[in-house]
DNA sequence: ATAGAGTTGCTCGC
DNA sequence: GCGAGCAACTCTAT
């Protein structure tokens, strides 16, 4: 009996080097049926900004045109339904024999795509998974590796064991046709109520959601791509996503031999745009318009060709395929780990921090709103946390480096690596003192890279909760531009208002004269945001609480995390250490601090701060806040 | 056991 | 521009 193959489209929108589109052809199918189903679960539950709508449209639409130009029959055939409710029907449906996909090691597919193996086996048809979505099969590498890779070693390590990646596999010459299209007595099941009601992404539409109002095959009833108007969504980035685009960019970088055999991560310049120091692959990777398989042997031909004339190429980790293998590794974390990678709570790999916000994850609800006011200490009220938040969030803190970054990841969806690690550090500890699964969710909602093992492995990595520990090394937002640029050319361009700033206080704009202000047409406080903290004071106060936790040992797995506890034992067990130590070292700087009128409204007195702290006496509550707040009003008049 | 390395810190002095 | 010092954590190789 002839095959006749669902081949189905996830994170491999592409069709060069598909392992699992190569296993399809192999059954030298008589129909091959390229399906992408339009799953609730991403278009509700998981939070994607319009930028990354964008790229993943710009996607499938790319996949169907090269589909059609290899067979003018063959094209992305778009469901506009669960995978876990049409798939069953189209195996009935297009009496399909195979149905074939590329591995998805994340929590939420591996669950979804355990369920379509039950119900193909239920329904007697054969599944084909092959891993294409890294250089090694994650789960192998774990495997090896007797658990999760923590370092770029024990992945290189591990991977050395299964040998080379393999080389690329061409775009197919030809694909088969899909067979008969028509769905005879398969009606659409429309999400649930559920889905609707918990719409993450509610606030980036103009109105709801409509994909799913026009039935399975869509508007035209074609099966066709859906669109951003029907997504009630706008995007504003200028990166566009597709195969084309993918490897155009892939043949620019390694066409320039010097760049690609000597690139050094750390060297590239988180302030270069236009163009960026690095290759803005990170979105195709995500969506597999490239290979990252394609990537790593284009790169290393390359290098190998430089070395054999003599000169001296880059390694990993630094190196260009470096960066891949931290890809890997942070893949076979995930795979490792397993469901509760992405937060502290129940995750045996992750530092425990009393940070201010918890996540959602947390043992009690009441926990999120949990706060720890201990003067001279690294606590701070809720409220103030949550004002921070939410002005890190919207590029308004007053820090130009840290506020010109949040704003081109809204606008752009695509910021340096580099970048990535100020306003990650600055959230966590090294200002904030937030918790970093908050500052995950807000990259997951808008970067086009967004991939859960690499973004919540590089916030545990920032955050100094896992991958990397050394919490002395903090980012400051003022000197680190510095070192790329000078002029400030980058905040310039992200913050218009700064555009005419002297160059002198750049990133450190409540320093400058007010009738530089003036001549620069930003007065500071009205034109742009006064500093909301004073960043020296805030990393002292976070270096401290990092301390403590740290010599508290806990791990998000532990007892007394998982019972809810943590917080206060790490309270009461360090409540001494913390005070004495800021008895210790609040005084030094204080005469080198500005007055109170330099920054935004503070909650807690400038004198509070200047004062070492007494136990027991004088915390800041929230209804001290309060009352503070409403006894001095000018206090909150700074920024007008 | 101990030393050394680890993708990318900052400040100061030369 | 470079190196030392700051004060410090974790894993790996020996």
């Amino acid at each position: 009996m002839p095959a006749r193959v669902i081949y189905w489209f996830r994170t491999d929108l592409r069709l060069h080097d598909s392992p699992a589109l190569k296993a399809a052809l192999d059954l030298d199918p008589e129909a091959l049926y390229p399906v992408w189903t339009w799953d609730p679960h991403y278009v509700y539950h998981a939070k994607v900004g319009p930028n990354r709508w964008q790229f993943l449209l710009d996607c499938q639409s790319a996949v169907s045109e090269g589909l059609s130009q290899i067979n003018p029959e063959s094209r992305l055939i778009v469901l506009r339904e669960s995978p876990l409710t049409i798939l069953p029907k189209l195996f009935k449906a297009w009496r399909i024999s195979h149905l074939v996909f590329e591995k998805d090691t994340d929590s939420y597919a591996r669950k979804r795509d355990d369920e379509i193996l039950a119900k193909a086996g239920e329904a007697g048809v054969e599944c084909i998974v092959k891993y294409g979505r890294t250089l090694w099969d994650s789960d192998e590498i774990v495997g090896i590796n007797n658990g999760p890779t923590m370092t770029t070693m024990q992945l290189q390590k591990a991977g050395q064991k299964l040998g080379p990646p393999p080389r690329p596999i061409p775009t197919p010459s030809s694909i088969p046709p899909p067979g008969d299209l028509s769905l005879k007595d398969v009606a659409q099941d429309q999400p649930g109520p559920e889905y609707f009601s918990a719409d993450q992404n509610q606030s980036n539409r103009t109105a709801e959601d409509s994909t799913y109002h026009s039935g399975l095959r869509g508007p035209e009833g074609d099966f066709s791509v859906p669109t951003m108007e029907e997504l009630r969504m706008s995007a504003t980035t200028p990166h566009r996503g597709g195969e084309k685009i993918a490897l155009e960019i892939l043949d620019r970088i390694v066409r320039d031999k010097e760049y690609t055999a000597t690139f050094s991560k750390p060297d590239t310049a988180p302030t270069a745009f236009e163009p960026a120091s690095t290759c803005l692959l990170s979105p195709h990777m995500h969506f597999g318009s490239i290979s990252c398989r394609k990537f790593y042997w284009d790169v290393l031909d390359v290098v190998n060709e430089w070395e054999k004339s003599g000169k001296k190429a880059t390694e990993p980790p630094c190196s260009l395929t470096g960066q891949l293998f931290f890809r890997d590794m942070y893949f076979a974390a995930q795979a490792g780990v397993g469901t509760y990678f992405g937060q502290t709570l129940h995750n045996p790999k992750v530092r425990y921090i009393p940070w201010h916000l918890p996540s959602k994850h947390q043992p009690n609800p009441d926990d999120i709103l949990k706060s720890l006011s201990i003067k001279g200490t690294y606590h701070v009220d809720s409220k103030e946390a949550e004002e921070w938040f939410i002005k890190w969030r919207e590029g308004r803190t007053g820090f130009p480096w840290i506020d010109a970054i949040m704003v081109q990841l809204k606008t752009e969806g695509w910021i340096h690596h580099l970048a990535r690690h100020a306003v990650a550090c600055f959230l966590t500890r090294g200002g904030c003192y937030i918790d970093w699964e908050r500052g995950a969710e807000v990259f997951e909602e808008w970067l086009l890279d967004h991939e859960i093992s690499c973004n919540a492995g590089n916030w545990q990595w920032l955050s100094c909760t896992a991958f990397f520990s050394q919490y002395m090394r903090i980012y400051s937002p003022i000197a680190f531009p510095q070192k790329t640029d000078k002029e400030g050319k980058y905040v310039r361009h992200y913050i218009p208002q700064l555009k005419d700033f002297p160059e002198k206080y750049i990133y450190e704009p409540w320093k400058c004269p007010i009738a530089d202000q003036r001549a620069a047409g930003c007065i500071i406080g009205k034109d742009y945001p006064k500093p909301m903290f004073d960043w020296k004071e805030r990393k002292e106060a976070c270096i401290r609480g990092m301390k403590a936790a740290f010599e508290a040992g806990y791990h998000g797995s532990d007892v007394e995390v998982v019972k809810g506890n943590a917080r206060d034992v790490l309270q009461e067990k360090f409540k001494d250490n913390i005070e004495s130590f800021a008895d210790a070292t609040s005084n030094p700087g204080a005469s080198e601090r500005k007055g109170k009128d330099d920054f935004e409204s503070r909650p807690t007195t400038s004198k509070s701060s200047k004062m070492p702290a007494k136990r027991g006496s004088g915390q800041v509550t929230l209804d001290t806040m309060f009352a503070r707040k409403k006894a001095k009003p000018e206090d909150e008049c700074n920024d007008i």
